[in-house]
RNA sequence: UGAGCCAUGGUGUAAUGGUAACACUGCAGAUUUUGGUUCUGUCAUUUUGGGUUCGAGUCCCGAUGGCUCAACCA
């Protein structure tokens, strides 16, 4: 029977296949586990990413392991400080830290020992081919490879030219350095290999002391074996990789790491690569790396989610090999769940209507107590102002309400959210027949309470004050593409095709006083409309919000039937 | 079409030869000074054909379908 643990949330749940090979490892050894989250410093963490950081990160915390950071630049021309600096801030937000903080860079010099090694022993050669030829002779994956006219080459004149190739006597694209395995393998990737190519160019930690850098398949095994990697997890596309990755391994006699792989995160509506989203970026289709609309870490988190956010739908995503499209409601449904616990309701008009009071005093101001987070007694209360002109949603007053509507019509009553009852008296329009403003009475006898005969609304709006309320602008951020699947682009078309042309609407709205001025990465929940998130683009006297996620709707879905 | 990986409700994940379950979504209802939250109920699942077995989602064989691999990217 599989052993049943507990996960963050408390709850029962059985192993999955990761915690299986673990836990059988741990049986059969003396326990220690060690894995690590290898990012190459060439762009921004993805929500992707933060599933493999949770997964490494997680699973070193459970079994008493350690979980290193570890930087794979090993291409020069792609990397920079400014996405290692990036994908640093992310991790820490999400609430990880590092035992050890690694480059595949400090390792290039054990490497080209290694490498030095391979030669002598007659696995690698020096190859004079150039990329077209090389590309050319590898065969397809149903035909064999040709075996390079330089693949007999002595081991002397190897470590001749290996050696010149480090001291720069060649150009890029001269030589490289190649595994000698198989050039008929099944397996593409063990057609002799390239381990080094010849790249002058400066490396963002190294400078110009290298000018040949190593592969990926010569680099990552054995940056793993050096760290002393139990667990060497990554997606499924380096399956294909693992031989190579153990025969660097094997050949060199070194720490046998060993890699396993799991099915990486697909979002709907959403696209995940690395091109992509950079492409997104450069054509200004979004503002940036960390527009609300993208699927970063650093969008995710200025559009006010949560670090427990995110880990919790790491959680429920759960870990396989099978590919798999994660409905983008569970994202959302992770965010409303931590939201609700925490964020101090507001009250903020998005899309006002003005409505005056006429029974109430004119000049008058009074104060009433709202509760700050039913979900959170220590969160307290707070005053907010009324007065005779307030500002209503426009989406609560129906001119011909269809049933079941209990908002506000002509002659119906609602209750103001912690405040009075009014009752519609009349709806004013403009020549276009527009209702611009309601006159309504209220109820003296209903503040903050019940009424005093007892009566009972059903509706129940939000609002602020007029003369108080200030202006904020609120931007409302819906899917970044239309089609549930952009990556399935059709013949034709590019993923650009199924962009959504609302993704993000820019209104104008009234916030109550104490929404004036609060500090970017506020959270709060605008009562009976969303969570949001105030942006860093505010400024003393000029609120912005972002929309975090809207609240469930299920009026909205009654409305549309 | 060579090699490898994978196949369970709409979407994910579990069931480790013995009653196919959990979450999200959908739907219905109760509660509610948020049409929120909470609570209750409910629809819906083993790709296919053989075989082994008292018994198969699970093991074996064959189909079918999906994904990955032919960068001097990672």
């Amino acid at each position: 029977m599989a052993t049943i643990i507990d996960d963050t949330a408390g709850k029962e749940r059985q192993l999955n296949f990761l915690e299986e090979i673990i836990e059988n490892h741990i049986a059969e050894t003396d326990g220690r586990i060690q894995t690590r989250f290898p990012p190459e410093p060439n762009g921004y963490l993805h929500i992707g990413h933060a599933k493999s950081i949770c997964l490494n990160f997680g699973l070193a915390e459970k079994y008493n392991g350690k979980c290193n950071l570890r930087f794979d630049d090993t291409n020069p021309v792609k990397e920079d400080v400014e996405y290692v600096d990036s994908i640093k801030e992310d991790i820490k937000w999400l609430g990880f830290q590092w035992a050890g903080e690694h480059y595949a860079s400090d390792y290039f010099e054990q490497l080209y020992l290694w490498a030095v090694e391979l030669i002598k022993k007659g696995l690698a050669y020096v190859d004079d081919q150039s990329q077209e030829e090389i590309r050319l002779s590898r065969g397809t994956v149903t035909e064999p490879g040709r075996e390079s006219p330089w693949r007999n080459r002595s081991v002397e004149e190897n470590l001749d030219l290996f050696e010149r190739m480090r001291k720069g006597e060649f150009a890029d694209g001269e030589k490289v350095l190649r595994a000698k395995i198989d050039m008929a393998h099944p397996n593409m990737l063990l057609r002799d290999p390239i381990m080094y190519r010849i790249i002058h160019s400066e490396h963002h930690r190294t400078g110009d002391k290298w000018c040949i850098y190593p592969m990926y398949d010569y680099a990552h095994g054995q940056s793993d074996s050096i760290e002393k990697i139990t667990h060497s997890i990554c997606t499924l596309e380096f399956d294909v990789h693992r031989t190579l990755y153990d025969w660097f391994i094997e050949q060199l006699g070194i720490f046998p790491s060993h890699q396993y792989e799991f099915a990486r995160l697909n979002l709907t509506y959403t696209v995940m690569s690395k091109r992509r989203l950079l492409q997104l970026v450069e054509n200004k289709i979004v503002r940036g790396w960390d527009d609300p609309r993208m699927p970063t870490i650093s969008a995710l988190r200025r559009k006010g989610y949560t670090p427990a956010s995110i880990r919790a739908f790491a959680d429920r995503v759960g870990v396989a090999k099978r590919d798999n499209v994660i409905d983008l409601s569970l994202l959302e449904f992770c965010v409303r769940e931590d939201l609700n616990k925490i964020a101090e309701r507001r009250m903020a008009v998005l899309d006002p209507l003005k409505v005056t009071i006429t029974n109430y005093p004119e000049g008058k101001t009074e104060m009433f107590t709202a509760v700050n987070n039913p979900e959170d007694e220590s969160a307290g209360t707070r005053q907010i102002p009324f007065s005779r002109e307030i500002y209503i949603e426009r989406s609560d007053f129906m001119e011909n309400p269809p049933k079941k509507y209990y908002r506000l019509s002509p002659g119906s009553e609602v209750r103001l959210r912690y405040s009075y009852l009014i009752k519609c008296e009349e709806a004013i329009k403009d020549e276009q027949g527009n209702v611009i403003e309601l006159k309504c009475t209220y109820d003296p006898q209903s503040g903050g309470g019940s009424s005093s005969d007892g009566r009972r609304v059903k509706g129940v709006i939000h609002w602020v004050s007029a003369p108080h309320a200030q202006k904020a602008e609120v931007r409302l951020y819906s899917n970044l593409f239309a089609k549930e699947n952009p990556n399935d682009v059709e013949e034709g078309k590019t993923f650009l095709d199924y962009l959504n042309p609302d993704s993000m609407k820019i209104i104008e709205g009234f916030i109550e006083p104490s929404l004036q001025d609060v500090a970017p990465g506020s959270k709060f929940q605008f009562e009976r409309t969303g969570y949001f998130c105030a942006d860093p683009d505010s400024t003393p006297g000029h609120m912005v919000f972002n929309r975090t996620v809207s609240l469930k709707d299920t009026w909205a879905k009654i409305a549309d039937k």
